[in-house]
DNA sequence: CTGAAAGCGCTTACAG
DNA sequence: CTGAAAGCGCTTACAG
């Protein structure tokens, strides 16, 4: 069904090359028009039901498909949506990536690889891109500094939406899943272990995400009476070496003080594998020692030594959300906070009450 | 420069909407063909140098930017290629991924994204992709039965190449890594630890690729007199928790035996981080009592604990040359296995010497 | 070498 | 309701 039917052997005279819309009009004996109209389901149509099926089955014969550069330019829809990403090296992002194609694909569309990376250097691949009415629209991934900046323009130029990261552009769309809840969640789970001081491994200073991450941490600490202090929070890139770095930096600070934190919080889940790695490198144990949990639950996650305990956001929703607010066209500017569904805490064993005090 | 223009104030009577080819024409005070002619460098142009910057002034100043589908109606090339991936989770094929895209960039080419499983369920989608000549050419990730016997189908429709496992089909492009040589370092340097008897927790029985990295390993064993034994090999799927059950196994297999293998051979990383969970759980020291090492490098390797020893397969090439092959349009049938860049071994702290026997 | 004309394959006002 | 005609924006034989 469906499928191209094997091509019939060519008879003499006739013509080669894939099949168009005018040789399934021939072949059912009825009109282009009324050939198009059919197969659009066009609900004007009055055809008689024998034309309906000799039309439809002449085009499942022939295994008729219609020419998308043709029907580009007729109708000015591509069929595709652009996915912009930073760096397809990051596995968190694949989620969101597998939400949006998915949820593409239900609409019939499909999605254009673009890096966000390039896009700013290379001017060209940024021009055909947006301006080559190439794609109906864009999925960019925010939080990327100068092209946050850039994303208003595009907006301007094509419907988009942006994921993932707020961005400060109010009249851009935007989707992005509930940070703050899920830190809020992490950090309830902690002081549920007993836990009454916690650190954490940030992500970068100017991100908006992870400032969105802190204030979920603090605001659950403050619930309990509690604080972040400035002392047990350092920042780092969104990479394990960070990751790893931010702890040791950690360690430094706690060197040879009684009271210290027994808990800390990573940015994101490659952040905690490297904490997770120097608190091995410098014989801290997890969680005898000290608790570990990130934020993002990836693959590697339950399968780490000691598994680690992660909160993982929503990202496949978050995906699939922006791909049909973009295909919904309504007006631009909405921000999504995704709150449904809510994130999901996943208690391993990185975390642990806290070590009685000597 | 090439970014679009500000759109100048609308004059009154102007038309409004994206630049056509016409509107540059008529701003340049020449026809529509020497137009496209001069855009396009045609070389048989010999326009006045005057004309030839007026024209490319014009373009530049109202912000031109072809129109992608009327073009591809004209020329029937649509400037995109299919990429089809299994299942966009693996961490794996990120590298491949991005290889292809790159590759496809610099031809000004963009890449599609398809997914193996949802092309086999959904007809609508493989045709819409396939036969719609939405992309001039597809890259298809190989090694997954059903779908590998319509690949053959796919090709003799569209350009096609098959990425990252060879397939049964002569007929078809085929790119992918050497599998064999990265079984045989890995091995080689688990030989020169000091190994004598060598595991394997396999990929899937079935799977080419599984077996050409079993024929590395038994090619190594051999050339130092040594076999892989029947019962020192498991098979298991490609996933973390595959490795852990695969490895499990094995530790049964071992139960009371003195003479055992000392160093076990994970066929990806996924298995080889499976292994490492099920060596903790069940108290045996890497590498202390046992070495792990794996094939495919990648984010994580380094920071588990303890890091993992691991082959990295120049998967970003084999995305490179799948797009070059296909793009050069030269004549489908080519087997690549790729021997530049060879495999990269990168021995880390889950290898060492083999115990010493008690 | 350049311009006027044709046409890629489709959909949709426009007549009938 | 249906068919003949037009036209989306581009490139390229075809004349000049």
């Amino acid at each position: 069904m469906g499928r191209p039917a094997t091509r019939d052997e060519p008879r003499p005279g006739a013509r080669t090359g894939p099949v168009r819309l005018a040789d399934v009009a021939k072949a059912a004996k009825v009109s282009q028009p009324l050939a198009s109209r059919v197969l659009n389901d066009d609900p004007a149509v009055r055809a008689a039901p024998e034309t309906r099926a000799r039309i439809l089955e002449a085009a499942e014969q022939l295994g008729y498909v219609p020419h998308a550069g043709a029907r580009s330019l007729r109708v000015s829809r591509t069929g595709l949506l652009g996915l912009v990403v930073h760096d397809l090296s990051s596995p968190i992002y694949l989620e969101l990536m597998r939400g949006a194609r998915e949820e593409a694909a239900r609409h019939r569309y499909f999605l254009v690889l673009g890096d966000v990376d390039e896009l700013l250097q290379d001017d060209d691949a940024f021009t055909i891109l947006v301006s080559g009415r190439r794609v109906d629209g864009l999925v960019v991934q925010g939080g990327h500094g100068e092209f946050d900046r850039r994303i208003a323009d595009i907006a301007r130029a094509l419907p988009t939406v942006v994921v993932n990261a707020p961005i400060d552009q109010d009249d851009v769309t935007q989707v992005y899943p509930d940070e703050t809840t899920a830190t809020r969640m992490l950090t309830q789970h902690l002081l549920g272990l007993g836990h009454r001081r916690v650190a954490l491994v940030a992500g970068p200073r100017q991100s908006m995400t992870s400032r969105l991450r802190e204030a979920g941490i603090t605001a659950a600490l403050d619930t309990a009476g509690l604080e972040l202090r400035e002392e047990d929070r350092v920042h780092a890139d969104w990479t394990a070496d960070a990751g790893r770095a931010g702890l040791e930096e950690l360690l430094d600070r706690w060197q040879g003080r009684a009271d210290r934190p027994t808990a800390v919080v990573a940015g994101n889940t490659l952040i905690g594998v490297g904490m997770l790695g120097a608190a091995a490198a410098h014989g801290i144990r997890v969680p005898a020692d000290l608790s570990v949990a990130a934020v993002h639950d990836t693959w590697v996650s339950e399968h780490l030594v000691p598994s680690l305990t992660t909160v993982s956001l929503p990202l496949h929703d978050v995906g699939t959300v922006a791909v049909r607010t973009l295909l919904s066209g309504g007006p631009g500017g909405i921000r999504v906070e995704l709150t449904d569904p809510p994130p999901v805490l996943h208690p391993r064993a990185s975390t642990a009450a806290p070590p009685t005090r000597a």
